[in-house]
DNA sequence: GTTTTTGAACTGACTGGTCAGTGCAAAAAC
DNA sequence: GTTTTTGCACTGACCAGTCAGTTCAAAAAC
């Protein structure tokens, strides 16, 4: 019943966290079942249109059992946010420190992270879909929530841009926070676009497009 | 109580248009109000949280009055879609013609189409919200119309991006569709991300950075 | 024996959609 | 030019259904 091919969706691993630190492994399991139900559930209709009843269902367990597990739906559903960015963050993290420790770039780790980003979306791309279409919404419970995430993986992206203005391989000219999130956007909603509009192009050629944009071979060949 | 600030944010203008060819001005006026209300409405709670009760008490109108005009909730939300995309894609147009016409390059036109497209987000916040909100939602009944619609908007950019690859001033090797699936996202996060979380900066440097990174000053200044 | 899960019943608030009826401006009848 | 009729646009109380969250006794897992 997963809208897309592949294999289990698992969020998790990303060991205990902070969520629940004296959470039995039992319980740590149902969780991890509930997320995944959840998280696909509100990707296709979002939070609103998903009942507490149908992720339930999905996830196999009594509706008691999702209370038992969680304080509420918002809970739940906060929760796996962190859960989920944590995620993203540490892999962008790992790419990018990955490309420094064998000597590349602040480009080269750019690029890393850029196809750590399109693996992430690849493998959660219920996730990505939920993250985008509540990221900018207004008035909403967990915006705090969200906005601390976003920083998170926001800032992954500035620290390498602050790098390589810092040993001048980047303009000084360059702003930022500004070119970190449009960054972010080109990767997100390009493989957001492969996903829903392209499954049949292959992540080598998403990345290389991306790549090819990043270093300016599109607007003037040289 | 419009979650930002600025004057009326007229959705439509857009003459008659293919909705209801023959309407009185009054009936004309009403939905133009209730398209304004459920713009807002939807971009900051979304569809399925956005009750039809509060679309008609910020219209300023009865219940009633919404479903003598629309034949339900999601129709209403249905022909919103349709309006906001036109009025963006005849935007981007007009920028990529009038570029031309004043005989600049294509990457002239591509950075038109970015003001452009950073005009009317800043014009049209809530929709632009609203449209990546939804854009990427599987399994909903408006889906058809969404495809159309986003069909639409990236059609413009990838003319352009196959007009440089013609007359050699783009590189053949760039893919047409993900280049232009990857630019519109870029444009459309970086401007979402500025007015949600850096609201401070101007336009004009947000598009000063968009354009640095279209001719790759970011990868590797030269 | 303690923790966790089950599953079904229940509540109270809320929601999309309906419908009989109102207001009113222009046309028709006089 | 006054009265009557027409029908479009709008109204808002109402209804049937849905949902988050609660409760709890009993079973299962540890």
């Amino acid at each position: 019943m997963n809208g897309r091919a592949g294999g289990p969706v698992t969020i998790g691993a990303m060991e205990s966290s902070s969520t629940t630190p004296g959470g039995s492994a039992r319980r740590e399991a149902t969780r991890q079942k509930l997320y995944e139900a959840a998280v696909t559930l509100i990707a296709e209709q979002g939070f609103s249109a998903t009942t507490v009843d149908e992720i339930a269902e999905r996830a196999g367990v009594a509706k008691g059992t999702v209370y038992y597990n969680f304080a509420s739906k918002s809970v739940l559903f906060e929760e796996l946010l962190r859960h989920g960015v944590g995620l993203l963050t540490a892999s962008l993290r790992e790419a990018a420190e990955r490309t420094a420790r064998e000597g590349g770039s602040r480009v080269d780790a750019l690029d890393a992270m850029i196809r750590a980003g399109l693996v992430f979306i690849d493998r959660y791309p219920a996730f990505t879909q939920l993250y985008v279409a509540e990221l900018w919404r207004t008035n909403r419970a967990w915006q705090s929530t969200l906005l601390v995430v976003r920083q998170q993986a926001v800032a992954v992206v500035e620290d390498v841009l602050r790098e390589g203005v810092a040993n001048g391989e980047f303009s000084e000219e360059i702003d930022v926070p500004l070119t970190a999130a449009a960054l972010v956007g080109m990767v997100l909603v390009a493989a957001l676009d492969w996903q829903s509009f392209q499954p049949e192009r292959s992540l080598d050629e998403v990345h290389a497009a991306l790549s090819r944009l990043l270093q300016g071979r599109a607007g003037g060949h040289r």
